[in-house]
DNA sequence: TTAAAACCCTTGAGTCGCTAAAAGGTCAAG
DNA sequence: CTTGACCTTTTAGCGACTCAAGGGTTTTAA
C-alpha cells in the first residue's frame, strides 16, 4: 500500500510517517518504480504500536526502547516496567502541579468580579503582587499544545 | 541595572530577558555608551508580572493580551476573566486527560509481573493490541518538558 | 485523448519558549 | 596589564510534528 493508505488505516498522517521514517522508528519503506513509498501490513502494526504509544504520550526515545525490546525478545523486560514505572510517575507529579494550578487560577479568578474597568481589575492586580511562590519538581510539561491535540489530529 | 541584576531580582535569566525583549513584552531597554541594555523600576515590575503569569502556565500571546489591558485601563476586563476562565478550563481538561492516562498506564503495567523475558511481556502485547481508544478535546499539552522545569530554572 | 485532480516526492522552514554556543566588545580588580 | 566577569549579537538546538514550495506521477472524468 502507498503511504496516505497506510496514514488512513493507522488513523495517523503520512507526514508524521515520513518523519517517523526520518527518525528511525518505522523502517525504511521499499520504493515503487516511481519512488512511492511501498509499505506492508507489518508497517501497520509497527505504525499502530507507535500511536498507542504517543497516546500515552510517551516520548519518541522512550518508544524506540520499548521497540528495542519488541526486536529482542530474548531480553528481560524488566527494562519496559522500569520504563512504564518512570512514566506514570511523570503523569502522576504533573497531575499533582496542575491541581495547584488550579486552585491558584481560582483564586485568581476570585478576585475580580465582572464588568469593572482594567484600572480596578482585580486579576491584574493580583498577578501584580509578590506572592504566587514557586512549586518544586521536574519533568512533565505545559498546559498548551497538547495531547489532545494530537489525538484529534491524527 | 543591568541585565544580570535585573534578572537576579526577577528569579529570571538575562537570555531569557533579551528573549522577551524580542517578542515585545519587554520594552525595548536603553541603552549605556557602551552599549549595554539599562533597565529601571518599571522593567523588573512588568518581568516580575510576566513571570507570575508564566508561573500560572499561561502562554506568551495570553500574557501580551493581560499586557494590553494593563496598558489601557479604561477599558472592561471581561476580557481578563475570559482569558482565565478558558485558562482554566483548559488546566481541567488536561487534568482529566491525565487522569485517564494514568488509569490506562497502570492497566498495562498490571500485565507484566517482573522477570519476564520480552517475547513474554505483556506490556509489549497490550501496547499491540488494537484497544486504547482515543479520547476528545484540543488544546492542554503533554507529560514531558514541563511546567515543572520552567519553574526551578527560571 | 487529454486535461484536471489527486496523489507522491524532497527540502526547508515554522511552531513554542526558551537555552546555549560562538565570537567578539567592555570593564573592574589585583 | 592581564585575568575574569560581564555585556553584545547571531545562530542553532530542543520535541514532535506540520506546512509550504516546487516538482513528478497516476487516476479519473469529460
Amino acid at each position: 500500500m502507498k503511504i496516505s493508505e497506510l496514514a488512513r488505516l493507522a488513523g495517523s498522517n503520512a507526514e508524521t510517517i515520513r518523519y517517523y521514517e526520518r527518525e528511525g522508528l518505522l523502517p525504511k519503506a521499499s520504493r515503487s518504480e516511481s519512488n512511492y513509498r511501498i509499505y506492508t501490513a507489518a508497517h501497520l502494526e509497527r505504525l499502530i504500536f507507535i500511536k498507542h504509544c504517543r497516546n500515552l504520550d510517551m516520548t519518541l526515545g522512550e518508544i524506540r526502547t520499548l521497540l528495542r525490546f519488541k526486536a529482542s525478545p530474548e531480553e528481560n523486560c524488566g527494562e519496559v516496567n522500569r520504563l512504564l514505572d518512570e512514566h506514570i510517575e511523570h503523569v502522576v507529579r504533573r497531575i499533582g502541579e496542575l491541581q495547584e494550578l488550579e486552585r491558584q487560577l481560582r483564586d485568581l479568578r476570585e478576585c475580580c468580579p465582572d464588568g469593572r474597568q482594567a484600572a480596578a481589575c482585580g486579576i491584574l492586580e493580583g498577578l501584580s503582587q509578590p506572592s504566587l511562590e514557586k512549586t518544586p519538581g521536574n519533568h512533565v510539561p505545559g498546559v498548551h499544545a497538547s495531547f489532545a491535540n494530537n489525538i484529534n489530529k491524527s
